[in-house]
RNA sequence: GCCGGUGUGGUGAAAUGGCAGACACAACGGACUUAAAAUCCGUUGGCGCGAAAGCGCCGUGCGGGUUCGAGUCCCGCCACCGGUACCA
């Protein structure tokens, strides 16, 4: 023996075996209907993971924690007789591997390809039940041809607001077909950074600076391809109804789109004709409106501006601009602004108010421009006292009577009361509440054509372009100033070999540089821009069901059989079923909160283009989504490089192997819940698996491991059998419910039940391997073969979960608890069958009962069946 | 500020409104060993009483409430974590 630390059992020969062995046998390959092996009698599941990026730092313990839910997941059903589908792939375009194109020169395939083999070799350690014929990776030209091809369905689409759907462009009436598409383009302000000649993401800038090299950004407009997602605003809120999804991740995502109803009002200017439209939320305030604001970058300020303002006016929106967002936000705590020299008229009263520009009103939203009611709104609170601006208070907390007809300013209110109430001084509204106001102002407002309901978003339409060469190249083409899609024949559209990926300086990505590429004909060249890497990320788990389809971006029966388990592809069968069909596909979806919502938002978007243009079956991508909670260091702190506190897999894995790494992620703690690592927890765990090891097999005099003679084919007695059927009862619900930890819990306690029995009953142990495979695949397999002697019929992996019968969970005699007051004071043992009266008498009489209880009147007694009694007495 | 989540032993945690702390870690004691490691057995929420078996009291962030009975349900707070924020 070596002086090497020995193992407790030899998962470093077991582990490598059976991960071969799966491979070989490609023991985890779904087929798809129609293809050998198919069963159509099993009912199918999708159980996915989020699609990783593939990182040259390799895999953190974070990554397999859902990983190894969704593979217990995928066993576990496969056991119970489905038809699993459990893929992974990479989404691997990227910046990283970008970069570090531009400071080596080495091509970014080359680099995605390394890192990729080294994720996977990383993962296939692990012993995950992937079925890797169905491996996608979004740099494959195989994979972004049909990437490109959605793209293509998208641009040839409008959103059609008659039947809320998104429908080809041929049936748009209008004769401005590219002012509708969902795919178009728009001059939109980028992050652009002067020095590095580049165009930056907003994380790539902090404080208003480049996050390399702190060299100023500003905002400046380019043409950019944008995708309509904003036309889907009210379907992504509704249809997020029958999503099994954490509250907290549907409430993040209404929240993001972030529907508001209020009304749009139209002031006139005192001088001109020319209106300034306002949009609020609180139309009832409107005779407290006693300026106006609009965003600087608002199109109208120009023509509002007096000669006088002019300068002042004209430095305020260039400070303006060279602010980022964050600072226009965060930093800039304290209100400014400028008067533009201009006056409109209050539709309701007549009244002049001065016209503003200041930056806390945002050009993206509403109409960017804002009645200001300082009375009742903070910003413009504050706004009007910093400015020594009019104030007028025309809502109360309390409804007032005797005060209408009264719209003359009065006193200033000493504070601001944004809340609901009932309206004062505010002519026709007095004395109505907050809502009976709304309603009424919104019903005068239409009449007079001076304004009308509407409802806004936050969410904005999805800027779709990125100045990168790693990426998705568009298939479109630009010719005299208008773009043109290329045909579906000329994809993938490769993008081109490129010596030199650094940034051109002038803000046209990198592609551009190609000159022959860019060169399509004559007269066209061809885009520059690249895709964001969300784009791959859109739809890969569509192209799971079908990943080596080459005609068609999926085939439909393989689309439909994985999303709606329906075999034959009669698209609606209207056959009367009643059951209710889930609006997602994927079963379940497990992954971490930092896609909440761009990601999921995104997808959800892609998908239902694509079901409305009849190529999916379903309305949403996944129907049940769950994550998993955040692993923390040791130190309770967030892992970190910085820290010293990052945990690597390999290591532990080295050390306990991939059995214990996976039972320990699952041991830690509730799935869903933040919870830090622990290494003494990892060796506990895998003292049990060794303890289970030891179930079977025991050491000769050589050193090696044998089969225990202690493992007989011998009967269980009563309390072998109840823990027995206990063990397999409590480990399948718990599966199913994703409480892993608990289902340990009860296999420790089984471990513990037989460790000290001779003989060991092997049907018992049996049981035992069945319920723990899908935890730890690799040593439950093993011993599966030594029992069978070295030929089992079949592999463990797809052996049946076996079956509990709850007649041995009963116990004969029953202990029940005995409470006085609510206290527990005594235990009785009665036979199961034991009358709620007999126990009641049983429970009385009890010596220590009636300690508690002589001297007492007995009020009341309270039996609950089989479980506890409890005395009332005082 | 707003939204969401979490508060239970020294630690990770468990508990359909019904015996709080299962299971594990750590700690301590014992067996085996020349010794150690490994393994096996045992103790382990706090306080108090008792030589001991045992007994009593307290205890799930804080304060109220509902209930025969609350970690669990309701109301009001506090702390921490995450997200988001001039969205009119």
């Amino acid at each position: 023996m070596s002086t090497e630390r020995r193992k407790p059992y030899p998962f470093d020969q077991i582990e490598p075996k059976w991960q071969s062995f799966w491979d070989v046998h490609q023991s985890f390959h779904a087929p798809n209907p129609g293809e050998p092996g198919f069963d159509p009698q099993q009912p199918k599941y999708y159980v996915l993971d989020m699609f990783p990026y593939p990182s040259g730092a390799g895999l953190h313990v974070g990554h397999p924690e859902g990983y190894t839910a969704t593979d217990i997941i995928a066993r576990y059903k496969r056991m119970r007789g489905f038809n699993v589908l459990h893929p992974m792939g990479w989404d691997a375009f990227g910046l990283p591997a970008e970069q570090y194109a531009i400071k080596t020169g080495q091509h970014p395939a080359i680099t995605t390809a390394e890192n990729i083999g080294r994720f996977k070799g990383q993962l296939q350690r692990l012993g995950f039940a992937y079925d890797w014929q169905r491996e996608v990776n979004t740099t494959d030209p195989a994979y972004y041809r049909w990437t490109q091809w959605i793209f293509l369905q998208i641009y040839h689409s409008w959103f059609n607001p008659d039947t809320q759907r998104a429908e080809p462009i041929s049936t748009y009436r209008g004769d401005n077909p590219d002012s509708v598409r969902l795919a178009f383009v728009a001059e939109v302000p980028v992050n652009w950074c002067p020095d590095l000649g580049t165009v930056l993401a907003n994380e790539e800038v902090v404080d208003g600076k480049s996050e390399v090299g702190g060299f100023p950004v500003v905002r400046r407009p380019m043409r950019q391809w944008m995708l309509r997602i904003t036309a889907f605003a009210d379907r992504l809120i509704n249809e997020l109804d029958g999503l099994d999804w954490p509250d907290s991740i549907k409430a993040l995502q209404r929240n993001w789109i972030g529907r508001s109803e209020g009304a749009e009002v139209d002031f006139t200017l005192a001088q001109g004709s020319s209106q300034i439209r306002v949009f609020t939320t609180r139309p009832d305030t409107l005779f407290g409106a006693t300026y106006l604001v609009l965003a600087p970058e608002n199109p109208l300020v120009d023509s509002l501006t007096t000669d006088s303002q002019r300068a002042a006016v004209a430095a305020y929106r260039e400070a303006a601009s060279r602010k980022s967002d964050l600072e226009r936000t965060e930093l800039a705590k304290e209100k400014s602004g400028v008067f533009t020299g201009s006056f409109a008229v209050n539709p309701v009263n007549n009244e002049q108010v001065p016209v503003w520009i200041a930056d806390y009103v945002l050009s993206g939203y509403g109409t960017g421009a804002i009645m200001a009611v300082p009375a009742h709104d903070e910003r413009d609170w504050e706004f009007a006292r910093k400015f020594a601006l009019p104030i007028r208070a025309v809502v109360s907390e309390t409804p007032r009577i005797g005060l209408g007809g009264d719209s003359a300013c009065s006193a200033e209110p000493a504070t601001c009361m944004a809340g609901e109430g009932y309206a004062i001084h505010s002519g026709p509204l007095d004395g109505l509440s907050t809502a009976e106001a709304k309603a009424e102002i919104c019903q005068r407002l239409e009449a007079a054509g001076a304004g009308r309901r509407t409802i806004t978003f936050k969410l904005r339409d999805w800027l779709f372009s990125r100045q990168r060469y790693w990426g998705e190249p568009f298939p479109v083409i630009w010719e005299n100033g208008s773009h043109r899609a290329i045909g579906e024949d000329e994809l993938p559209l490769n993008p081109p070999p490129l010596e030199d990926f650094k940034p051109t300086g002038t803000g046209e990505p990198p592609l551009a540089k190609a000159v022959d590429w860019v060169r399509y004909s004559e007269r066209a060249t061809r885009e520059t821009n690249t895709m964001p890497q969300w784009a791959g990320s859109c739809w890969y788990y569509l192209r799971y069901t079908d990943a080596r389809c080459d005609s068609r971006f999926i085939g439909r029966e393989a689309e439909q059989y994985w999303m709606t388990g329906r075999i034959h592809p009669e698209r609606s069968s209207a056959s009367g079923d009643s059951a209710p069909r889930p609006h997602g596909g994927v079963d379940l979806y497990v992954g971490g909160t930092e896609h909440a919502v761009l990601h999921l938002l995104y997808a959800r978007f892609w998908h239902k283009v694509l079901f409305d243009l009849g190529h999916v079956s379903t309305p949403e991508p996944f129907q049940r989504l769950v994550n998993q909670g955040l692993i923390l260091g040791e130190d309770g702190q967030k892992m970190s490089k910085s820290r010293g506190n990052v945990v690597n897999p390999d290591d532990v894995v080295v050390e306990y192997g991939a059995d214990a790494f996976r039972c320990y992620e699952m041991f830690m703690g509730p799935l869903e819940q933040m919870k830090p690592w622990s290494m003494t927890g990892v060796e506990g765990v895998s003292r049990f698996l060794a303890r289970v090891w030891r179930l079977f097999m025991e050491e000769n005099q050589a050193g090696q491991w044998v089969p225990s003679p202690a493992v007989q084919d011998v009967p269980l007695d009563k309390a072998q059998l109840k823990t027995l059927h206990a063990t397999i009862k409590k480990v399948g619900e718990d599966i199913e419910s994703l409480s892993f930890n608990t289902a340990i819990s009860q296999m420790m306690i089984f471990v513990n039940a037989f460790i000290p029995a001779n003989p060991r009953p092997l049907s018992a142990l049996k049981a035992l391997l069945q319920v723990l495979n899908p935890f730890a695949p690799h040593l439950t397999e093993e011993l599966w073969e030594q029992i069978h002697a070295g030929a089992p019929a079949q592999p463990l992996a797809s052996a049946p979960w076996p079956q509990w019968d709850a007649q041995f969970l009963v116990e004969d005699d029953l202990e029940i608890p005995v409470q006085v007051n609510g206290k527990l004071r005594d235990k009785i043992v009665v036979p199961r069958e034991t009358s709620s009266a007999d126990i009641e008498q049983a429970a009385l009489s009890t010596p220590k009962v009636l300690e508690h209880t002589t001297g007492k009147t007995i009020r009341k007694v309270i039996v609950v069946p089989g479980k506890l009694v409890n005395i009332v007495a005082n």
